[in-house]
DNA sequence: ACTAGAATGAACTCGTGAGTTCAGTTGCGT
DNA sequence: ACGCAACTGAACTCACGAGTTCATTCTAGT
């Protein structure tokens, strides 16, 4: 699951110090390191890569300045790893939500399962976390477009992937129609992700949970309604408000 | 198309300052102003808002850094300013495109003038200006929210509404089925550009025409499926490639 | 030609923040 | 008790860039 290359120049304190130690562990007191990154992900995502400093960080940390210096080289790194640990932690998340649809039973209405992980996938996109990883990649893609994409792969590329996975079981099983399933994915998130991100205005407006469900379950339904075998439900009177929201 | 700044109007520092020829380099007092915010926009959009400096802006412009300073107050309002006429700018641009459906033969299938739509908003969307622009107020939502969201009015909002109006003629003439034309046009929006957004890879990539053209057609065809009124075509045997299978 | 004002280049002030240095402190292993 | 290595706080260097000043030069209007 580590993503970044972990052996930057300079990455940790004890990495190859002196001689041998049977330590295992190779920091020094305690988990600073991961204090560290924390801290700094917290810093950048409320003040932006150039506005944020590195003292600040380091009181966030609680830990002096020097100690930031010591396990990581300067500033970029700082960033690109702090950002990279988010970015993991984020997938996982989102991957957890995907593989629920493994166990499923085999002859429920897709629709259900499929609001469901709308639902999930709604919530952690339009989390502090989440949006603050889509932020901090997009604004550096100038400076760091490596980190841009490898954000982006985790935050989407994989995502849509495993989600195309169970897409074509549900394909193969005629409870939807033969289709490209990874097309099929990119148009589900597309549904979910794209208004979520226009109602909250760019992260600027706090979606109101009422808002994000219906927007959920907008999005199966026309996910559905494209993409449903002809047999299975893919049919709701009105579009308004998705199943049952009358209001 | 005005692309970017004309490269160096005159000649650029040193030039024209020697000791007697007044030839060449009319650095008379033009629009000034316009080259500086275009210059402005050039700069801020390759390095960020933060690590982009007024030297370079000046230059950029055939300008002197005083100059830009008796324009405009500081570098937030050139900021401002710049983003502001970018985001006007584009939105005209789409605004067209999308109010062209209106003159569109009234019984023609509708999959046509879509698809027409999705193409023009595609090149917009991937357009350089397009992606510098989300790229800005997005990085600098935490800094200028206000800025952000008057940037996401233009690029979205207002865009989706224009689209909802003719959406609800369409459904009004029954060309479409009965829906919420506001979120008829959200998820048009969606299916296109959330498509394209990770097909460049949040721009990293550039997108080869026939993929562009290819995405558009997906999006309109999945749109059509869920929204196309039950005499009308939607339905097109393969998902997977898209009408015809761009090749 | 004369004048007013906009424009210029160069040098300036001044704040900020990255990264370093260092002398001293703490905690752990032996 | 000793020593090592991480840690600390504070003060430091250094580069960079925003914004200003000024003497000068150019252009337009009359």
């Amino acid at each position: 699951m580590s993503s970044v290359a972990s052996s930057s120049p300079g990455d940790g304190p004890g990495g190859s110090r002196g001689s041998g130690k049977p330590k295992g562990a190779p920091r020094g007191r305690v988990d600073k390191r991961e204090a560290i990154l924390r801290a700094a992900f917290a810093v950048f995502s409320r003040r932006g890569y150039a506005q944020a400093c590195v003292q600040e960080i380091a009181e966030e940390a609680g830990v002096a300045k020097p100690t930031v210096y010591n396990h990581l080289n300067d500033k970029e790194s700082l960033f690109r790893h702090a950002v990279e640990a988010e970015a993991d932690a984020l997938l996982a998340e989102v991957l957890a939500a995907v593989e629920q649809l493994r166990d499923r039973p085999r002859d429920e209405d897709p629709r259900d399962a499929l609001t469901d992980l709308a639902q999930r996938l709604a919530g952690s996109w339009c989390g502090e976390r989440a949006r603050a990883l889509r932020r901090l990649a997009y604004a550096q893609v100038a400076q760091f477009p490596d980190l841009a994409e490898s954000v982006q792969d985790r935050v989407a590329q994989r995502p849509a992937a495993a989600l195309a996975d169970r897409l074509a079981r549900l394909s193969l099983a005629g409870r939807l129609r033969p289709c490209d399933p990874e097309l099929a994915a990119e148009h589900f998130f597309a549904l979910l992700t794209g208004p979520l991100e226009s109602r909250s205005r760019l992260g600027t407006r706090r979606v109101p949970a009422a808002e994000l469900r219906a927007t959920a379950e907008a999005a199966v339904d026309v996910f559905l309604r494209a993409y449903a075998s002809h047999g299975d439900s893919a049919d709701s009177a009105d579009s308004g408000g998705g199943r049952g929201g009358g209001g």
